[in-house]
DNA sequence: CGTTGCACTGCACCTAGTTGCATATGCATC
DNA sequence: GATGCATATGCAACTAGGTGCAGTGCAACG
């Protein structure tokens, strides 16, 4: 799972421009509840994306503080960030897709959705592989001890955190297609 | 999230000895639901742990097939492993305790009931935070649109995943508590 | 006035992990 | 007999990311 720093990046720059610092502030709260970044991660990824155009420097003097570089998407970064949320991802995570989500103003939201959809199919298959391993290896899971049961108690948890995806990408999908509507 | 694909080899190792290759096997199907990863990264760690008197090597003679290195839990894995179960680890993620869980047994399976607690209690904590944020910030969700929808979905997704942990924890922490009784 | 502390950026080094390639054995198949 | 596939191991080079350290500028505390 490649995290994708850059889009992320860019779909927190497009909400708002800022400095290399205070997208570590970010990354801390609002997006970083999932996401975790280091300052000079980002300072590196940053550069990087100065360097193929995606976002523009600014340099601001402050008062009572050093310089900061403010970063602004450009029309580079824009053109990308469009053809990433509209790319299918087959490899993308629950993170990348939270991201993809947050962004989806930015691109095509439609897009967006039905990436979605292919991701709750795709999740839904390996609940359905989880439960068929469920029902044939513990039939009667209350009877189960030591390595058995704990075997199960994983397995359980994959069950659960599969059952999670799914609803939640309904839930996604049913607000997406109600806002084209609206 | 360091992986610490050492323990899961430990414990994949515990209830089963086999070679490099085998292990590539199970990290692909059973454990490897949640966790991945490459043959070059468990030579590599197989050979670290060797020399960390970890594992010990038979090299056996197959008909048919190229040798292959089976790899045993030593003492010194046992006595690691067993200390790796019973200390908490604040940064663990889901998938680390699903390891713990999966080698309970091979320690001591009420100290992993401990660390499940532990865990518990933060995510408790987490998901009343992101609950506060959605009651103060989206108090009637249906009429959003645009960004707003979008942040707001994503919360929501972080909601999901915080409540299907914490029922997975108290679903876990139920049956080592059972089991310890029996 | 010195120290502490925050805002802000950056370098150098380290670890974990992936990708691509190499190599050897033996089987089945065309 | 050649080609391809599965088993089995490994090296070399690369990428992503984290850790440690360092420096600047200014403000507030004592």
């Amino acid at each position: 799972m490649h995290m994708a720093l850059e889009h992320a990046i860019l779909v927190s720059l497009s909400e708002r421009a800022g400095s290399g610092y205070e997208l570590t502030r970010r990354f801390e709260k609002s997006i970083g509840l999932f996401w975790s970044a280091t300052h000079q991660q980002i300072y590196r990824v940053l550069k990087r994306m100065e360097e193929a155009g995606w976002v523009a420097v600014d340099v601001v003097a402050q008062s009572g503080r050093p310089d900061k570089k403010v970063y602004t998407v450009s029309d580079g970064g824009r053109t990308e960030l469009v053809r990433w949320l509209a790319e299918p991802d087959p490899g993308a995570g629950p993170v990348e897709l939270a991201v993809k989500i947050r962004g989806a103003s930015f691109g095509d939201p439609s897009k967006v959705a039905e990436e979605i959809v292919r991701h709750r199919s795709a999740h839904a298959e390996r609940l359905d592989v989880y439960r068929q391993i469920e029902k044939r290896d513990f039939p009667s899971p209350s009877a189960l001890q030591g390595w058995h049961l704990h075997q199960y108690l994983v397995l359980r948890g994959g069950i659960r955190v599969e059952e999670g995806q799914v609803e939640w990408f309904d839930e996604v999908f049913t607000a997406l297609h109600h806002e084209k509507d609206a």
